[in-house]
DNA sequence: CGTACGTTTGAGGGATATCAAATGTGGTGG
DNA sequence: CCACCACATTTGATATCCCTCAAACGTACG
């Protein structure tokens, strides 16, 4: 356990800002529990209650199951719902007309999948998971349907959206770093949702490199400049941090 | 006019994808007017008629009127309104802790601002006016507040939030490209919102430098090639197209 | 055991940053 | 209307970061 990292906030898409309250916990709870829904009254930030989730869980359609590798949606998929993952680990991506891959985000528990397709019904960017998951499955479309919403709802759908706008933008920010600090910033990320300070990452060299924009050699170099300076232990996937503070610092704080 | 440029869609913060609309121009349609609705029926992408632009132009608060550096809004200020440019130009921002400005987004006439603030009910980034503009103001968080929002309008309030999610994506992906191709997207994109192939800029170097986390240095140096190159005309902020397939072809193809 | 693939390391080149200075340009006051 | 100042833009020289091509190295998997 990471005391320092640990700043009890949501994540999404691995770069999400300001959330202060266990977001992504509460939808994990598991719909057919009744009782962990506490954590969760503070989602509408309104004293709304449980019949908020009770509303999501009872359209949680039905949860998906994939193996690495496999496809949660694909580009131009039609947008029928939204996912949040349960367990497990997923990428986003869309393809260059060259064919490079652009990753677009990671996924981790808790990370809401597909709020940006909504608009003009078609996602843009195909998902596919690094390890095996679990996802929630929310029939979003079905829900629009509906000639009224309650109003909670939709709360708790412009938050989802909300939450995906803000991830995105922490991305740009990341990608404006160096390389060296945005690659910082990535563990200590992770670091912090797994609440550990050594940890697995989920995905390649090469999906790091794309999702920064930079040669998947310099993300090594990275790695292995960290490891050298004593920040970090680095064995393929598996990481370790030794010195956090300078972890931290190295990230240029992790202030957005 | 240049017609291979507009493709008649709209562009959300200069980088918007994907609508085919024109959907910024149906929210500019005076509201005091009655007739210019018909361009917007398929906003909602069915046949739901003008009852959404009445909807919409019902809301609509009140007018903001701007000078060049008078702020829109300021970052953590509460979220209470949506904006919709009706004519001028404005960026929007973040401090970094070193307080170097990271622009997040421009935008024109049709373009949504503020979108983002919605979830935890705070804006995180101030917007200033680059020009003299005036906007119409959406008091959103109003709306939310009504116990059952028209179907049609909650349509429109989540295609809103898609827009600049993929606005936002866009703008990734531009970040991306080398600054050379960025810039030409920039022109490109802005020559086509304006339907010209002679523009004046409304933002400066350094916003353009701090929107693609470069130097302006480089920005300039890039402009200059671009202008040896034949590309276009460059005399400080007027640009003129010279070779418009080129510059396309510069750009890396518009095709994101 | 061997192959395939992801990772790591090396050398050289290109792109961009940084520091510095020159050049306009618009605005302000005389 | 002109002189001057403040500021944005442009250009130059050098340093740094990152890319590209290449090869070596492990590690997992058949």
């Amino acid at each position: 356990m990471i005391k320092s990292i640990s700043t009890g906030r949501t994540q999404q898409g691995y770069f999400s800002p300001v959330e202060k309250q266990m977001f992504g916990a509460a939808l994990l709870a598991d719909p057919d529990t009744s009782s962990p829904f506490s954590d969760v009254l503070s989602i509408a930030e309104s004293g709304c209650s449980s019949s908020l989730l009770q509303q999501l869980t009872s359209v949680t359609k039905r949860f998906r199951h994939l193996k690495p590798e496999q496809y949660l949606l694909r580009q131009q998929d039609q947008f029928d719902s939204l996912f949040v993952v349960k367990k497990g680990a997923l990428k986003s991506y869309r393809l260059t007309p060259e064919g490079e891959e652009i990753v677009t985000g990671f996924y981790m528990e808790g990370d809401v999948i597909g709020a940006g397709g909504l608009g003009n019904h078609k996602h843009f960017y195909s998902v596919v998971a690094l390890e095996p998951s679990s996802l929630y499955e929310i029939p979003f479309a079905k829900l629009l349907q509906q000639s009224a919403m309650e109003p909670i709802v939709q709360q708790l759908m412009l938050k989802l959206l909300s939450q995906e706008m803000q991830a995105d933008q922490s991305l740009r920010l990341i990608q404006l770093k160096q390389v060296k600090a945005a690659i910082a910033s990535l563990i200590l990320n992770i670091a912090n949702r797994l609440t550990a300070t050594q940890i697995t990452l989920p995905m390649s060299r090469v999906d790091i490199a794309n999702l920064l924009g930079v040669a998947s050699e310099t993300v090594c170099r990275e790695f292995t400049r960290l490891q050298k300076q004593g920040l970090l232990s680095v064995n393929r996937k598996h990481i370790v941090i030794n010195d956090l503070p300078q972890l931290q610092l190295a990230a240029g704080g992790d202030c957005y």
